[in-house]
DNA sequence: GGATATCGGACAGTGACACTATCCGATAGT
DNA sequence: ACTATCGGATAGTGTCACTGTCCGATATCC
């Protein structure tokens, strides 16, 4: 198929394609002339993860053109998942102060302890470096490691529930099985999210009309 | 205190510093002269309320104002969770599908049945909807709205440990327990994230080699 | 009390980002 | 043959979050 029939399977501009072109995200079409190209459905498939990618992750060009890097690459499963966990949120903006370096000794403590993976440089790691830093400094100094337990817990748990739910995945073509895999890990976070924080509008809706443990006008 | 002492105190420039008064997310000094002002300690909070916002949360200037503008206009706090919910992360980018609206009704019914706040136009609730409507569309079509049901309770589960490990926060001054609601909020997420991607991670490995950890060159 | 540093405030400029527009000569479809 | 569309290259656009510069006024130090 040629670019326009792309553009509108996957309702994504012929601009804008050719800039996921440019950029890489898309691998070229077949040339059969100087100046024209067939694509397949493997460039649908990938227009629309880039689609998605942009949409519901919010994640940037250059994090999603690693992403894609890796598949293209065919790297294995587990170098596809290490990349995308280093693509999704944005790296750490401050600089390493002292807390911060406590703070990742104790986190690296916890994530041991846990059994979980702990590649350097990755950013599931910093980031609960950088959080758990400024948890101690703004909102509960003192705040121990431990007290992420729950989190870990919950989080073990969803990925728990994810296995069983998706049985057969590992035995799709490979090509897919890396695409799902990746799909898998960044649509269902912002449920996550929005779960938790549905459930504290919840929480302090109850207090008002409750408890009336409103802090507002009336002091 | 003058500008640079706030400056020092908070590790914010002075330039963004007045870039922050600008928009309104810092309230304006007393002013003693024409051309001198005054900052207390409520202004190095807030300094550091913005910045954990921008750097942790990653939250745009606009929808720090935003949250800012509900804390500064002495809102309460079920309005101002509802205004820093609607603030987490970006408004959904595409259309209004027919699978979106479909999406919409069951995600709603399924709020209703486990008794979550549906505010009309929440964020939490478009993201519900479009991560939904996205999983069906990519991943798992005909996944049912009750699929989603474990995401909700492990995030309920959290929220519940978070309650029970923080018993004194709604008796606080009240200034501050609005601030602190807006960190709790923001500042766990991350946390929660991360340790789903890194149970990600520690399930492909899993997969890989049956138990060992990288699969490194020889992968 | 005079020199110098810093002040608050206004406004212009910067660099990154994600597109978007225009132009080109070549080819496809009728 | 003629018009529409093609792929590819280059340049331009709008937004965002600062950052830099300038101003006249005030504080501070000797």
């Amino acid at each position: 198929m040629k670019i326009s029939e792309l553009s509108e399977r996957t309702g994504v501009s012929i601009p804008t394609l050719k800039f996921y072109l440019r950029e890489g995200l898309l691998r070229p079409g077949t040339l059969t002339a100087p100046n024209q190209a067939d694509y397949d459905e493997s460039h649908v498939r990938r227009a629309r993860l880039v689609r998605v990618l942009r949409e519901v992750a919010h994640l940037s060009i250059a994090r999603i053109a690693a992403i894609t890097g890796a598949l293209d690459r065919g790297e294995d499963l587990y170098e596809v998942m290490g990349v995308t966990v280093d693509s999704l949120g944005e790296p750490p903006a401050g600089e390493a102060t002292p807390e911060r370096r406590l703070a990742a000794a104790e986190i690296d403590r916890l994530l041991a302890a846990l059994g979980l993976p702990v590649r350097d440089g990755s950013l599931a790691r910093e980031q609960l470096i950088v959080s758990f830093a400024a948890i101690r400094e703004m909102l509960f100094p003192g705040f121990p490691v431990e007290g992420l337990a729950p989190y870990a817990r919950a989080a073990a748990d969803v990925v728990t529930a994810e296995v069983a739910a998706t049985p057969g995945i590992f035995h799709a073509e490979p090509e897919q099985v890396l695409e799902r895999a990746v799909l898998g890990l960044t649509l269902f976070e912002p449920i996550l999210l929005a779960f938790r924080r549905l459930n504290h509008e919840k929480l302090v809706a109850g207090r008002l009309d409750g408890g009336k443990g409103l802090p507002g006008e009336a002091g």
